[in-house]
DNA sequence: CTTCACATGCAACAGAGTTGCACAATTATT
DNA sequence: AATAATTGTGCAACTCTGTTGCATGTGAAG
């Protein structure tokens, strides 16, 4: 509880009970979520927009990041100490194609790559399509 | 011209001019496209439903393939021969933040890459993002 | 040139995401 | 502890994206 209230307030947010309830819920399930899946498990507690505003928010201040999906955008927890100035994520995504759960593999990352002369990478972006563990 | 009837022929599709307009477009420009800038290229001429149901017709056949954005979703020619059975894509995307264009670096392949026990990985996307040569 | 299968346009709909504004809650100030 | 300033929330309305059903039009094969 009071360790939401660290993580809002260290990056200068304000506590709220969406704002906690919204970060809670990225604690507990562990997976990425859509703004869908969020709207399930807190939408009679709040509004659409404001869970749009929320996440909107997190994005801006480094608390989650975007995970890319052929079905649509995720949102993650950024595990390293992301800030307004700088989001730093070079590690992978893992979708399962039978759960349907998109995970962070924050323990790999994606490997240098050389690219052709004039091309200055800054991002790095890596879906994995597959089956989990759990599934397998 | 008659290449368009081709590739249609190939994977077994009558010629129709809204298909011959939408891959002649894909061939033009090289970029990845999204549906909306095809609305806005051919949109007086045809539909908005039958520019989503032609995408969707030959991202089965294997024409296309689908490009992962952290604005959206793009597509983008296939290059070697794809097919209704085997979709086979593990090269590169590269989205300019200048420029906004997306491409892709057919000549690179995604490097191997070790998961972890369990992780059956089928498909690979890769996007990175930064300056392309042209806006350099 | 006719027939059959398939492609297209239209209308209507569903869902995702945004914006403006009034009101409510939080933080800072005294 | 009370108030003012600031920021967040809910509601309504809207836009944009994508989908579906159905009637009509068009392409390919005989």
């Amino acid at each position: 509880m009071d360790q939401l209230r660290e993580t809002l307030k260290g990056h200068q947010l304000r506590t709220t009970t969406c704002r906690e309830d919204v970060l809670s819920t990225f604690i507990n399930k562990k997976n990425a979520l859509s703004h869908g899946d969020l709207e399930g498990a807190l939408g009679e507690n709040y509004d659409r927009v404001t869970i749009y505003r929320t996440l909107k928010t997190f994005l801006e201040k480094g608390i989650i990041h975007k995970v890319l999906d052929d079905e649509g955008l995720r949102y993650a927890l950024c595990s390293h100490s992301c800030s307004e100035e700088k989001h730093q994520h070079d590690h992978i995504h893992f979708k399962c194609s039978a759960c349907g759960e998109t995970n962070c593999l924050e323990t790999l990352h994606i490997p240098s790559i050389q690219l052709p002369n004039g091309y200055q990478p800054e991002n790095f972006n890596l879906l994995i399509q597959g089956v989990c563990p759990k599934c397998n």
